[in-house]
DNA sequence: CTGCAATATTGACACTGTCAAGATAGAATT
DNA sequence: AATTCTATCTTGACAGTGTCAATATTGCAG
């Protein structure tokens, strides 16, 4: 009986709204991601969600701000390994690219438009995403100095355009515009 | 008395539901678009769009079409003009950023995830996205033979990645994530 | 044991997309 | 000219959404 009570108090709801959240965004996309159906997933009432994010945006922007926190611990793990400077670049490249197609709705979230344009992110996004970022242009200094990258301009303009092209080419994998094995063969 | 008479039949609704819902997502984002809205800035009930789109997907496929065909005549046009070939391929990439940039809502509507991921696609708009990368290859091909363009492998590969280059970096611009002078004086 | 602060709930409102049934007007047919 | 037909538009309705205000419940501190 007392297990399957439910009880008033959730314990941690902040983390199940997040879990729940962001397995049905994996799923079945953002834009199929209400609040009221996320509240029922997690057995609790509409409302309930609101006392633990602002609204809706804040709940997204959480989820954001935990993917730019991943991604940031992933570039540090890397940096560990005692690998050649130029093939941990590459292993980068490699694990950035894989974890925008592994985790594309999240990704989407933390640099497409629902926040930074038709949204609005949160301070706490926004730092986030800067610190991850000012992360990677430090490493860029040091890929620079390892003649991993050029070192013909700043880090910052080097980390900006080679960023970049990795985000650009992450947008094309995710997006699958024009790049269909189906659509290569065809040709009507 | 007639002028101001509000009309049974409205003319050519069609045509007015796109322009306005075009000024509207120009001005205003995709996201505050809605079909209610969109009727009553035309004058007309709330489901008369519904005659003239099956439904909101419908509509913003429609809007999406409709790039892909100005983009097309832009090409052609471009084209027909007398400038040394190399000179046209700079004047396109040019001329797609532009739209690109000018025509934000609308180019996100052509390529991005709302149509192609969250929404359906109709056939017509992969019909005219189909034509108009294919115009795109075909292009490709002449600059290849004119030396502008490498010549290393086909047409649709070639076409391919230099579309990439130029998609990405219309993204980049319009989606606007550490690209700002703000973001790069600031230093917190 | 009592009161307080954290947490959860129910009710309500405005807004959305969209369907079904009815109203209207202009064109075609008799 | 009267009538039918068809394209077009409207009103009513429903379920779903985000979110606010008022209320209830609980666990913990005193």
């Amino acid at each position: 009986m007392s297990t399957l009570k439910l009880q008033y108090h959730h314990g941690d709801l902040t983390k199940s709204l997040l879990e729940a959240a962001a397995a049905i965004i994996k799923e079945q996309g953002v834009e199929s991601l209400s609040m009221r159906k996320l509240a029922d997933k997690v057995g609790v009432s509409r409302t309930a969600p609101y006392h633990h994010f602002k609204d809706k945006n804040a709940l997204l922007c959480a989820l954001a701000e935990r993917g730019f926190n991943q991604q940031e611990k992933m570039l540090a793990a890397l940096k560990k390994q005692d690998h050649p400077t130029e093939q941990l670049f590459k292993e980068y490249v490699c694990a950035y690219m894989d974890y925008a197609l592994e985790h594309s709705e999240i990704y989407d979230l933390m640099y497409g438009r629902t926040l930074w344009k038709a949204g609005t992110p949160s301070d706490s996004l926004k730092k986030s995403s800067k610190q991850t970022f000012k992360a990677w242009i430090e490493w860029v200094e040091e890929l620079q100095e390892h003649g991993v990258l050029q070192n013909n301009n700043t880090p910052l303009r080097i980390g900006q355009t080679t960023w970049a092209s990795l985000h650009g080419l992450a947008r094309l994998f995710l997006d699958g515009i024009y790049l269909d094995q189906t659509d290569l063969s065809e040709n009507d």
